[in-house]
RNA sequence: GCGCCUGUAGCUCAGUUGGAUAGAGCAACGGACUUCUAAUCCGUGUGCCAGGGGUUCGACUCCCUUCAGGCGCACCA
């Protein structure tokens, strides 16, 4: 499958060769035998392990003995060093020497390419992330889609997926009648120029607050946002000028964040498309009136109605988001559709895919929502029921302030500071939205979310640049190495986290789960790190030295890799 | 009331489509820098895996149920 050719016209896969073996001695499928290979849960206990507990009952033997005659059989060879026998476990222990050369051979050959694939060719995937609201404020709370969603896409296009990223923007809906009537009112050009998202949301709740008072004012708001959908001159105006400021904050944070879209198609983009939708509901008989509403009946999935017309006649989230699905089944033809979107929406896409089903629609079962939970403040000053959201911003600007102080600690002399900061600042605050599964609540602290030791960004980000501090005064590392002068145990184990990067990113692939890539580097940078701590490189004696620069060399490609396939950058020095 | 998510060490979390003695980080304590960047490493403890049933050779994992917390439940997005 890989890419990469082996000098012998093949790449070994141990773990296959192994069930290889198993299946010719048990005549047990090749398929079967590779679902039950599992890794021992010490590594003493070898390598691989083959539970012979289901063979029992075929062969009508206890497992112990089972294990313990095809143990007999196997013979060592390239692959297996030798078979044991322990309870109703084959334990194979893997050719140390063979495997260490395969799997570093293949690092360096393939440089940051290692673990891609081409499992994705010719698949498109539509990957919605970030989707911020238009004149509101970027707060942490988005930071969580928007690096899990980024990391995801990162990882789809390595395993040679044709990814398509989208900023599905906020920027239409009835708030838009509210922002004009606001704007109108109480808008100060000169404050919203300098600070657009913060005036904007002022006089959004000021709007709120007169409302109260004044009812008529959701009239006006109202007779705005019907202006804006008739493309009433100056509301369209406005409404474009409301966005463009908007999304120039919004760029300045995706800029400093490293991440970038292929589309900011959002809301309005999707506006005059809604009526095909409308259309083909009726057409299928699965509109129905429900108190002036016009709604799809969705009890058989047992979920409440999926609301498509309001009242008034006009089209709700729902509706737009039917022909966003629709519009991007035509344009892209996806394999997947990924909607990157908080866990509190979940009824919201139920609806919608369930419509889509109804609809006719086979593909709606390649629509998938990646929920993420929810982020929470620990300390009670930072809870958003007091009005006081923490912005994004904010937060990456305080993460690099705090790196940069560090820095002044630790290394001083560090030449190009300012820029080290931003890549282990910021690191170490999308470490913390990665290192977790996505249905686990973020909880935000300043001391935590910007932590720099144990399992923390800067963390992996060190054990790089020692590595790569390691590299540089060694010079020039030669073409070939021995690898069997590799011969701690430490080394081996690292070396398997090498060879198993490639299932980490299959697995956070099929999971939608980018803590999977997060935390295998992390045990990678904690496996080099024993090591650089108990065994000498650039001392040692020349044939084991230049093996362990070979391996320094791929650990630091590995963990370069892995972290930017999450979003992180690495420094070269910090 | 109904639906979804969560419950594992003092804290924050892993636990590979059911497997062997349930693991990390943080916090605490004790060690290791004339030697490759100590943002590191080594050592020391802790578990009614929320409770109760069931399925089977075997359950943190699957099913049922109870409890606790969170998030949703049509004219906002």
């Amino acid at each position: 499958m890989s890419l990469y050719i082996k000098r012998g016209g093949y790449e070994m896969d141990f773990k296959k060769e192994i069930a290889q073996k198993i299946s010719l001695l048990t005549d047990m499928e090749l398929e079967k035998v590779l679902d039950l290979i599992e890794t021992p849960p010490q590594k003493n206990m070898g390598d691989y392990a083959f539970p012979c507990f289901q063979l029992a009952k075929v062969m009508r033997k206890a497992p112990n003995m089972i294990a313990a005659e095809l143990a007999a059989k196997v013979q060592p060879d390239n692959v297996v060093e030798k078979a044991e026998p322990a309870g109703g476990y084959l334990n194979f222990f893997i050719n140390k020497g063979e495997y260490i050369k395969e799997i570093i051979y293949e690092v360096l050959a393939q440089g940051e390419q290692f673990g891609s694939s081409d499992m994705g060719k010719d698949k498109n995937v539509v990957v919605e992330f970030s989707s911020p609201n238009i004149a509101k404020p970027f707060h942490v709370g988005h930071l969580y889609t928007t690096v899990i969603g980024n990391a995801i896409e990162k990882i789809y296009k390595h395993l040679g997926y044709n990814t398509i990223k989208m900023n599905h923007l906020g920027d239409w809906g009835t708030q838009f009648g509210k922002l004009i009537s606001a704007y109108k009112r109480w808008g100060d050009e000169a404050v919203i120029e300098k600070d657009p998202i913060n005036e904007l949301l002022k006089i959004y709740v000021k709007f709120h607050e007169e409302a109260e008072k004044d009812p008529a004012l959701e009239d006006e708001a109202r007779n705005y946002f019907k202006k804006l959908e008739d493309s009433d001159p100056e509301a369209v105006a406005l409404w474009q000028k409301f966005r463009d400021l908007s999304l120039k904050e919004f760029m300045e944070l995706y800029k400093k964040l490293n991440i970038s879209f292929d589309s900011f198609a959002g809301e309005s983009f999707y506006s005059d498309k809604m009526g095909e939708v409308v259309e083909i509901l009726k057409e299928k008989n699965l509109l129905k009136d429900s108190n002036g509403a016009k709604i799809v009946d969705l009890e058989q999935f047992n979920i409440p109605p999926c609301m498509i017309l309001k009242s008034d006649g006009a089209t709700i989230y729902a509706t737009r988001d039917l022909a966003t699905a629709l519009y991007r089944k035509r344009t892209y033809d996806f394999y997947k559709n990924v909607y990157v979107v908080g866990g509190t929406q979940s009824l919201h896409f139920q609806q919608i895919f369930s419509t889509l089903g109804l609809m006719g629609f086979e593909w709606h079962k390649d629509c998938i929502h990646v929920s993420t939970s929810l982020v929470k403040f620990a300390d009670k000053k930072l809870s958003t029921r007091k009005g006081d959201v923490i912005f994004a911003k904010d937060v990456v600007n305080e993460a690099i302030h705090k790196t940069l102080e560090v820095i002044d600690i630790k290394n001083a002399n560090l030449e190009n500071k300012e820029e080290v900061a931003k890549m282990v600042g910021i690191g170490a605050l999308l470490y913390a939205f990665l290192k977790n599964s996505r249905d686990k609540d973020v909880i935000f602290t300043w001391e935590d979310t910007l932590s720099f030791e144990g399992e923390s960004g800067p963390y992996v980000q060190y054990t790089y640049v020692r590595g790569k501090s390691i590299l540089r005064r060694a010079g020039q590392v030669a073409e070939t190495a021995d690898y069997s002068f590799l011969q701690s145990d430490d080394e081996f184990q690292l070396v398997k986290l090498l060879g198993g990067f490639k299932d980490a990113l299959k697995e956070a692939a099929d999971r939608y789960e980018p803590f999977v890539v997060t935390r295998h580097i992390t045990e990678i940078a904690k496996a080099y790190n024993k090591i650089y701590n108990s065994h000498p490189i650039l001392n040692a004696e020349a044939n084991v030295k230049n093996a362990r620069l070979h391996l320094t060399k791929a650990v630091c490609t590995v963990i370069y890799t892995g972290l930017k396939l999450v979003g992180i950058e690495t420094p070269e020095s910090m």
